[in-house]
DNA sequence: TGCCATCGTGCAATATACTGCACTAACACG
DNA sequence: CGTGTTAGTGCAGTATATTGCACGATGGCA
């Protein structure tokens, strides 16, 4: 085995794990645990990894606590995104919201798609950077570090100055009475915008969020054209949604 | 056999099993060691796969250049960001210039530090997010691939709008005569953007790109006020930069 | 505190890589 | 036909990388 390949399967391990063992690193690969600390080290050194005492974990806390958000309830989402990946065509230009759900809708891009990608969440760019096709287009802001995205006058301002075919949405909140909603402020003030530069709206719910509230209104629900969740969630409380007109894909 | 053959040959074996050693190159095709590794660096060097120690591994993704680069002589890199490092002092508004060196330096902002930090990458956005009380400003625009970096006439306006304490600038070129270049038109569009919204600017650059030139001019060497670079640098190559009244900093 | 897993370092053995050089075959050109 | 040029190849010698092992140091945890 080859030492770059090596360490590629160590990075892999490591990003689908969350975590990795010297001592079981050194039995799965067939090297001694000096050469896997060694190897460990170095990747380190080039900042691709944290070392701790044992081991190693990913290099960002940040990062790695979405991953670990990621793999809450993991089918759920995957089927959610897979599902919201249908939506899309060929050459449409495309806003994305920020959030794990869409991390992982970006992810699921078809390799032969082309098309235009506007986001201001660079967790999405960066995965979209991979893509042999698509054009990526970065809103910029001041970054809001709880949800990795960009915020602020200047992301609201950047969204006017596009007109999409698509937008896909994250949402935390969505209630018949109160419509979509949001926990932060900056955050509702970029959905608006992004809803309004959008021919088509999709929202992404997983089933526990439909029927909540939270304190900062983005928008009626009659802005929604799509609205994508779990296939668990009961069909009476999807009527209030589906009575606006607003097609309902269940996971 | 056509040396020409030799390769696709490698090439298709490269595809088929994800990996090639040169040993088992060399027994199967006939040929000494030697004449595979030229040919593996050949191949290497048109950029259709990655060399490595013992054989080559197939080129990935788009953005395998930039993780690749990272693992690149990371001591190197590690001295040069540390040095930049100790040029920022608490509450300075500050432009980081994207690149693998300047993750480095992003990376390593001592945790006590407040600022404000101004930048075009995604990757150095992501990697301030976990500082505690860096505030980052994401510049958006069109996302160059290859480095990972907003560029375009979005971005270059977004710069326009600030007046940063200290610029720290990847220059991939540096030549007494020819003063700073690039490798890239929007990029070099966007360096000069960020040169003029900073008072103090600091190119950080290994030892092995002094001297050299590229095929787009970002400005001229006055523009510097600081250079940080690796120890091996000999003393009269820097003679030129130091008459002009620029700091030198050998990491 | 003391135990034990884990860690870093120096070292030697081996594998792999690079450099310069000589040789060959193909080819252009007078 | 002869000659110079070029690309490709192999070889020898030297440099560099990688690996496993021994040994002492260090860190986590009861």
């Amino acid at each position: 085995m080859l030492t770059a390949e090596r360490r590629r399967s160590i990075m892999q391990t490591l990003q689908r794990e969350g975590k990795v063992h010297a001592t079981e690193l050194s039995k799965v690969l067939q090297v001694s645990e000096d050469t896997i600390r060694r190897d460990l080290r170095e990747l380190a050194a080039a900042g691709v990894l944290q070392r701790v005492h044992g081991g190693a974990l990913p290099r960002s806390p940040v990062t790695a606590s979405f991953t670990e958000r990621q793999q809450q309830a993991p089918e759920a989402k995957a089927a959610i995104a897979q599902a919201a990946v249908r939506l899309i065509r060929q050459n449409q230009v495309i806003i994305f919201d920020g959030g794990t759900t869409l991390l992982q809708v970006a992810q699921r891009l078809p390799p032969d798609l082309r098309a235009t990608v506007i986001t201001h969440s660079p967790p999405i760019a960066l995965a979209l950077a991979e893509h042999p096709l698509v054009e990526v287009i970065v809103i910029g802001g001041k970054l809001y570090k709880h949800e990795l995205v960009a915020v602020g006058a200047a992301s609201v301002e950047a969204y006017r100055t596009f007109r999409a075919d698509i937008c896909f949405l994250g949402v935390s909140s969505l209630h018949p009475e109160v419509g979509i909603s949001s926990y932060n402020l900056e955050e509702a003030f970029v959905k608006r915008a992004m809803i309004a530069s959008a021919a088509e709206v999709v929202a992404l719910t997983s089933a526990e969020k439909i029927g909540t509230a939270a304190p900062f209104i983005v928008g009626p629900l009659s802005d929604l054209t799509h609205l994508v969740t779990e296939r668990s969630v009961p069909d009476e409380m999807l009527a209030p949604y589906r009575a606006l007109g607003i097609t309902i894909v269940r996971a």
